[in-house]
DNA sequence: GATGAATGAGTTTTCATTCAT
DNA sequence: GATGAATGAAAACTCATTCAT
């Protein structure tokens, strides 16, 4: 269908898009979003000079495609775990913790790009979407979840609403904490920490 | 003991720094930390090109003056609002929660510095000793409330080091949440949910 | 082996290079070190501002290689001048003494870019190798054509270092005396001075 | 005649203007006439910002009377040694050679800043006068020297012009090496230097 | 598609000079 | 006379982007 070698330089092509963006998300992370520059990016990836504004156009949407690409992985790795989940509100609760807090997403790279981003999401209005995707969709699993859980309390004194966003702000917070010192961090220990708050709200539901 | 005239000199002086650390969080608030540039910031002064190099020798050191700056006033309004509230830790809780949530802290420019210099702390160590201060002084504070309010108990099933560490990460949380979403925000709300989180964990000291 | 057209862009770097050098000597000749600029260059070249630092990072390391230039270009006229010489000193210290008073080291252009790099060898160290390597050679080469002159006396009297000092310097001080007054500058005269100088000291080689 | 105290605000002006130039011919010698600055020259002196401008108007003129101060006390050491030289010229050359390698003249900052000036001699013509007085008087006062010799002779070999050039040169030539070399230069070796060639110019005179 | 030399607008910084005090 | 805050032109440098090869 293609010609001979078209998809050898097809994948050449993507292997290079996906090198710009990776070597982009290692600059912000070693220089910060402000002093990231095109020679910064290329030195991390060999490649010439002009390839930015072959791939992108411009340094500012190689910026934006990072970002989508932090979201998307977030989301679907989140997709993931809510999924294998099954339908038992705790089950799901305990999910979304344990995916909020694997390596996979909370490490130093993902953290310093999320963080960068989310620093100039209202002068750059490019980033908005890719931070908000995050914001929606917990919400909204994390509120259908609370909710679940009050129907089958009785939990007269919870309001499904205000746990939800006691735990979306919770595990914000964790993430903060863990990209401001990383080497303080103790995994484990921050989600008991969600653990315990979620058996304060609903001790029924995580033992009590 | 001063000459003629010095005095209307200096405070003119500080005044001009003044002027440039407010203008240059505007520039911030307005452009993100990544696109200030002298020029963003002198244009909303009407000072003079050599103006910031005059007083900070460096646009580097004007941006960390900034960012002192708002630390100061940060732990400033922390700490009258602690004094202010009296030994009962259920009392200091309360009062920790409405000077985190006070418009003089949180509003839009003051979030904006906060979390344009957060992006920013690991590639500047200069911003560190500001960001860290936060976390410091309320790692300590909450702590402590949260042992006496355990001393007063009993809640045998409460961890006060973890309960600390839920309200530090949700009150991080939803500053995040005000960052991302200012006009969505309601303050009072916000204030609600942290509310009913101490409850939650502490239901003799906040009303059950 | 080459790319196609990469040898046209490669001379033509090259050649940028060179313009680069010839114009700031021309400019140091103009206006003196301290008030060459890189305006000040690109205008003698017609290149655009950016050249500069492409082709050497820094106006500085672009005077450093100006010096080397013409370190370089000294040195090697003055091998070629020894080469041709052949084995007898007295020869040789013709030779010597017409390679320094050739047009093509003792011209305006040339000691302006000598004198100036000499006023600031100090205070910038990086000058110095190609201001020393002049020094260097002259004073083994001349040492060893006096050294000779003497074993072949008898000269009695003459001491070959001081006499190689006193040749050395005589050349220095003419050169100097170019300098501050090349409009009265004789060229064949200055040359009748230093072999003057050799017959009086070394009167059975230089006629008596 | 004065009213109180004017004497001592003319001596304090007076002493400002020699503490000015001291403190540029010693921020010449550290940093280099290109990188002399008002700022490098005032923190010498702990004098306030408008000093420069008060007592020499410009920046430019403190350079000119700091080439006019140096060429001064040089051309008053040369006259003194001279009119102490008695009628001889053999005396008179001692003298002169004398003068040129006294330690007063002869050291790090007095080089540096005849070096500087010269460099820049071109270029800024305000410093010539002082860059020319120096030559003009060596060659009148040498010439009549080896006239002097020439004709209480005989030297049927030797031709005054020339071997005052040569002198002249040689003496220039041997500032130059300090300049560069001030650590391997051994004054009283340059003196027999020249001392040399003057014995072997005119031996009747230098004993042979 | 890929390269990297070239461009030039825009950045930060320096600095001689001015002038109100 | 003396001060030093203020000015703004000019300096060096950065850097995203272009485009001939």
């Amino acid at each position: 269908m293609d010609k001979p070698g078209a998809k050898g330089r097809e994948s050449s092509k993507e292997r290079h898009r996906q090198m710009l963006i990776d070597a982009t998300a290692a600059a912000i992370a070693e220089h910060g979003l402000a002093q990231v520059s095109v020679s910064r990016i290329l030195e991390k990836t060999g490649l010439s000079r002009g390839m930015i504004n072959l791939h992108f156009a411009t340094k500012q949407k190689l910026l934006v495609e990072v970002a989508r690409h932090y979201s998307d992985q977030y989301i679907g790795s989140w997709n993931s775990a809510i999924a294998a989940a099954g339908p038992r509100p705790e089950d799901r609760l305990r999910a979304v913790i344990e995916a909020d807090f694997d390596p996979s997403v909370l490490n130093r790279r993902t953290m310093a790009v999320w963080f960068a981003f989310r620093g100039e999401a209202h002068s750059v209005p490019d980033y908005m979407p890719f931070i908000d995707s995050r914001e929606a969709r917990m919400n909204r699993v994390i509120y259908g979840i609370c909710t679940d859980l009050c129907a089958q309390g009785p939990y007269p004194d919870v309001d499904p609403r205000r746990a939800a966003n006691s735990f979306i702000a919770a595990l914000e917070g964790l993430w903060t904490d863990f990209h401001l010192h990383p080497d303080d961090f103790r995994r484990e220990e921050a989600r008991e920490v969600v653990l315990e708050m979620a058996r304060a709200y609903f001790p029924r539901h995580f033992r009590g």
